[in-house]
RNA sequence: AGGCGCGUAGCUCAGUGGUUAGAGCGCUACCUUGACACGGUAGAGGUCGGGGGUUCGAUACCCCCCGUGCCUACCA
């Protein structure tokens, strides 16, 4: 037994090694930067919710990241990925008020110090879940700085930008339509709405006008809103209307009095040509309304529980909207002003937490003005400092960022970052009216009498300003109201120095920290070591659905804080749908679990099928049979490396040195003392690594995967392990040296594919006597390291043996001839290669007897295969079919005979010749004579068997 | 409505202005050969969605159509 070699299994089992050797390169600390004075190579991750579960789109961006990361250390970078998680505010809160409905709590009762203090708990408790399953995907992150966007460091940066933000005039407050969700009870961004089409109904409804006996119909999808109505509006062109514009109409139902108005974005088309004005409740309603001068009133009917307020009136107030729509259709009804309904299908906003229909409502609302961070942003993109990659994805950033609106960064949830403005009740505003007067507090309890109310008031009634801060359920601040923003908690009004001040009490977008990651998960706003040698990082990888969200985001956030771009490359991978191309969802049932992907069949396989899979610019449809096929690869390559450990303890059971030792020898010796199958297989080696890096490079990876699966199963195993059988088992002299050959060779194979199989590729390179630690720090193969001659002779050399072989087993296999069977073959061949290599072809193509020579005649009852350089001829007497034989040789010839007269065409067409590259013409030239030449061979085969064999 | 992408072997997908158009899986035949049946050898299978155009030459470039997927949008 060699000492140097250790025993292995059979087949491959992942789970054996999987956990011990990522314990083991923790425990190392080999993930974490090292190397002074190396080029650094950064990654941030996209964290992913603290909330959330690992799904295939996580599995695939971090199988990408990693394969990068460990590509780079292996090339000797200093490779520093950062991960973490970020808080998601709305999808945290939501799981802990779930948590606590079941208690039958809710946040209001708990307040809000004791509610975020249980989310922290939540999250000491189950947010580690998904930190937990990247790493058994075996990402390679620096795991000791990972980063959570409510840390104190990340809080401390959002604070900065924020004041900076807001100081300079960037942020700012306004009353507006946002979009609401009532469920959530918070404003979203434009992103955080998804459009989905709806079958609904236009309803059309009869308004009549108040001084004549006359009418005009509308037509709304959502007649509810009507009570809400301050106009209808016409298109001034249209001749149907346009004596009515400037009369009034008497609104059914609230029987308010509303003006007919004009507008030119009122498609006389559409419905009826007419429409009610609810500028309250519609976006483009809104908009219409700021264009009369003077505005149209906004006239709130839904509340932001999404029931009707008191503005619906006594009978509709505090109905659902859906039921009020119900309820108002069905009372035109009866008054006879409903005039038809239409199906009608239109596309509706939902949260994208949690699907309620959004609410467009006029509410109080903090901006950032991005006009000038985008145009920036822009340029940064136009000019190539950033690069998107595939570069399809940069039309959607220009045409998104060009048409950018003001980003709506304030929610009216608790956990989050705390919008760090704080407004003084006591000041007076511009009008002189005191600022309490515009705070609306509603208490959680009743106080003095109290529930809600002003500031003012509530002090009227006697509540202390401690009183009504610690018991207020809601604040209301309004926008008379003069904001003061610190980095600082303040403690009076930096005004009049009143002790009475509040603090907003809305919490930033998630997104808003998210867009700060790159920096400051580097420890930005401080100096740091880290920036300075990181910032920017050198690539994010990411899906396209955050490239507004969160990409454009970070671009524009690095520039202005930074000034600098916050990565240098952009890869936008694809969306992991399931194999029928749907997008996975638990609604659809269609969730393919990573993790009992990796249960059944191992994490290596299951990288690799990702990376496989990742051709740019298309979704991935997700087939689970690609996996299986790969876990075959694990188990081929496990096999390869028992194939060497046995005849390491055959050839040299003394020992065989280390890796190192055996990689310089080969590195170093002269190639005439190699056999052919040896130097050829070196060549393929560098070609492969040269090809693998440069995918990686241009981020290709189903390119460098298929190009290490390639050699290592169709070179390697298929041929090259066939070949050194000949050298072991004929006890060849220099059967020690190809032995040590397949070794470097199976090394740098090992080290080609680590970064897509880690576990695997560790375990076997480990088996070896090493003289580092870990493959994970072994240097990545290349032109440079690998030290092998581009020996194109070889090559050519063997690709005649090939041919040989592959001639000889292609006529066994046409005639079902069993390996047992061994056969005489006489091969006519000038040259001394195939002489040279006799053994290699006897014992690959099963052969008894095997003759070669220039001049060589082809004998009776021999089956024929014409080669480029070589005919074959395999006898097979007894087996013998002239018929078969003759109808092979046929079918051969047709074939030759379509690609010449397809050439002829070519060669004879004048404007070919007169244009086509010469280079072009001079291949086709050749190409035709081979053929020419090759027919006639097969043409003269299938004479002599008409002569011979009839 | 606007924009983007896709349509290549039974399935999932690569690919390129000149190749006899490729891979994996599946399929067929033969093979329990001493690394591996999670294997070996051989094979069948494609008028590269349809129609025009550019070109000496198009699966590839342009236009139209059909099918399909996605993104964006204020379709009352």
């Amino acid at each position: 037994m060699n000492p140097s070699v250790k025993e292995i299994a059979k087949s491959y089992e992942p789970k054996d090694v999987e956990q011990k050797w990522y314990s083991f390169w923790m425990e190392n600390g080999f993930f974490q930067p090292a190397g002074d004075g190396k080029e650094a190579y950064s990654i941030v991750i996209p964290p992913p919710n603290v909330t959330g579960a690992l799904h295939m789109g996580h599995a695939l961006n971090v199988t990408l990241q990693d394969v990068l990361s460990r590509w780079k250390r292996m090339k000797g970078y200093k490779v520093l990925w950062i991960p973490g998680t970020d808080h998601a505010g709305i999808a945290t809160q939501n799981v802990v008020e779930r948590q606590l409905a079941i208690e039958g709590l809710n946040r209001e009762t708990l307040g809000r110090d004791a509610f975020i203090e249980r989310v922290w708990q939540w999250k000491a408790l189950n947010g580690g879940q998904i930190i937990h399953q990247l790493k058994k995907l075996g990402a390679s992150c620096d795991w000791s700085r990972e980063r959570f966007t409510l840390d104190e460091g990340l809080s401390k940066a959002v604070v900065e930008v924020f004041v900076s933000l807001f100081e300079e005039g960037l942020i700012y407050r306004s009353t507006r339509l946002i979009n609401w969700c009532p469920r959530c009870s918070t404003a979203l961004s434009d992103l955080e709405v998804e459009h989905e089409e709806s079958e609904g109904k236009l309803t059309y409804i009869r308004y009549p006008l108040l001084d004549e006996h006359d009418y005009i119909i509308v037509a709304t999808t959502r007649p509810e809103t009507m009570l809400g109505d301050t106009a209808v509006a016409v298109n001034p062109e249209d001749e149907r209307y346009k004596g009515h514009i400037g009369k009034l109409l008497r609104l059914p139902l609230a029987g308010r009095t509303i003006p007919i108005i004009a507008d030119k974005e009122v498609d006389p088309a559409f419905g009826t040509g007419a429409v009610k004005v609810t500028p309250a409740h519609d976006f483009n309603d809104e908009a219409i309304a700021k264009r009369q001068s003077p505005h149209l009133p906004f006239i709130p009917v839904i509340g932001q529980d999404g029931r009707m307020t008191a503005n619906a009136g006594n009978k509709y107030a505090g109905l659902d909207r859906y039921d009020c729509r119900k309820a108002v259709v069905e009372e035109l009804k009866e008054k006879g002003l409903l005039t038809k309904e239409d199906k009608h299908t239109h596309s509706v906003a939902h949260c994208y937490r949690c699907r309620t229909a959004i609410e467009p409502l006029p509410t109080a609302q903090w901006y950032v003005d991005v006009e000038s961070m985008a145009k920036d942003a822009i340029d940064l993109v136009r000019g190539g400092k950033i690069n998107i990659i595939p570069d399809g994805w940069k039309n959607s950033y220009f045409s998104w960022m060009e048409n950018i609106r003001d980003w709506c960064i304030s929610r009216q949830i608790w956990w989050g970052h705390r919008i760090p403005v704080w407004y003084c009740a006591d000041c007076a505003t511009d009008s002189g009216v005191s600022q309490g007067h515009y705070i609306h507090v509603v208490l959680l309890k009743e106080i003095n009498g109290v529930t809600d109310g002003t500031y003012e008031e509530l002090k009227a009634a006697g509540c202390s300003h401690a009183e009504i801060i610690a018991n207020a359920k809601t604040l209301t601040i309004g926008i008379q109201v003069r904001p003061f923003s610190g980095r600082d908690e303040l403690s009076g009004c930096p005004q009049c120095g009143s002790a009475n001040i509040v603090r907003d009490p809305d919490v930033l977008d998630t997104w808003f920290s998210s867009a700060l990651w790159p920096f400051s998960t580097l420890g930005w706003p401080d100096s740091t070591d880290d920036l300075k040698e990181v910032y920017p990082t050198s690539v994010l990888v990411t899906g396209f659905d955050i490239l507004f969200f969160w990409v454009a985001r970070m671009i524009m956030m690095g520039q202005k804080f930074m000034k600098d771009v916050p990565f240098r490359d952009v890869y936008i991978h694809a969306l992991v749908r399931d194999e029928t191309g749907q997008k996975m969802s638990k609604s659809k049932g269609n969730v393919v679990d990573p993790l009992s992907i990796i249960e059944k069949y191992g994490t290596d396989s299951f990288r690799f099928s990702l990376a496989a899979f990742a051709a740019q610019g298309r979704d991935i449809k997700f087939a689970e049979e690609r996996v299986e096929g790969y876990r075959h690869f694990a188990n081929k390559l496990w096999n390869a490396a028992r194939f060497i450990k046995l005849n390491i303890d055959k050839i040299m059971p003394d020992g065989i040195g280390t890796i190192d030792e055996i990689s310089k020898e080969i590195q170093t010796l002269d190639a005439k003392s190699l056999t052919l199958p040896d130097r050829w297989i070196l060549v393929r080696l560098l070609q492969t690594a040269e090809d693998i890096n440069k995918a990686l490079d241009g981020y290709r990876f189903n390119d460098a995967s298929s190009a290490v699966y390639q050699f290592i199963w169709h070179e390697l195993c298929d041929w090259y392990i066939e070949l050194v059988k000949t050298s072991f088992g004929r006890n060849y002299p220099n059967a020690a040296l190809t032995l040590k050959c397949l070794i470097y060779v199976f090394d740098n194979s090992l080290r080609l594919l680590h970064p897509f199989m880690p576990f695997i590729t560790e375990e076997l390179w480990n088996s070896f006597p090493q003289n580092r630690q870990t493959i994970s720090l072994a240097p990545y193969p290349d032109a440079v390291n690998l030290h092998i001659a581009p020996d194109t002779y070889a090559c050519d050399k063997m690709s005649l043996v090939i041919d040989a072989i592959s001639g000889i087993r292609n006529i066994r296999g046409e005639f079902n001839i069993a390996p047992s069977k061994k056969l005489h073959v006489t091969i006519k061949a000038a040259g001394e290669t195939l002489r040279d290599n006799f053994d290699f072809i006897v014992d690959l193509a099963k052969l008894e007897a095997l003759e070669i020579g220039g001049d060589v005649e082809k004998k009776p009852a021999t089956m024929t295969s014409v080669k480029t350089g070589m005919e074959i001829y395999v006898s097979l007497s007894g087996l013998f079919d002239v018929k078969a034989e003759l109808q092979r040789l046929g079918k051969e010839l047709k074939k030759l005979d379509t690609a010449i007269v397809d050439i002829e065409g070519k060669l004879s067409n004048m404007d070919y010749m007169d244009r086509a590259p010469r280079a072009v013409i001079e291949k086709d030239k050749l190409k035709y004579s081979e053929l020419i030449e090759k027919r006639d061979r097969i043409q003269n085969n299938i004479d002599k068997i008409k002569k011979l064999d009839k």
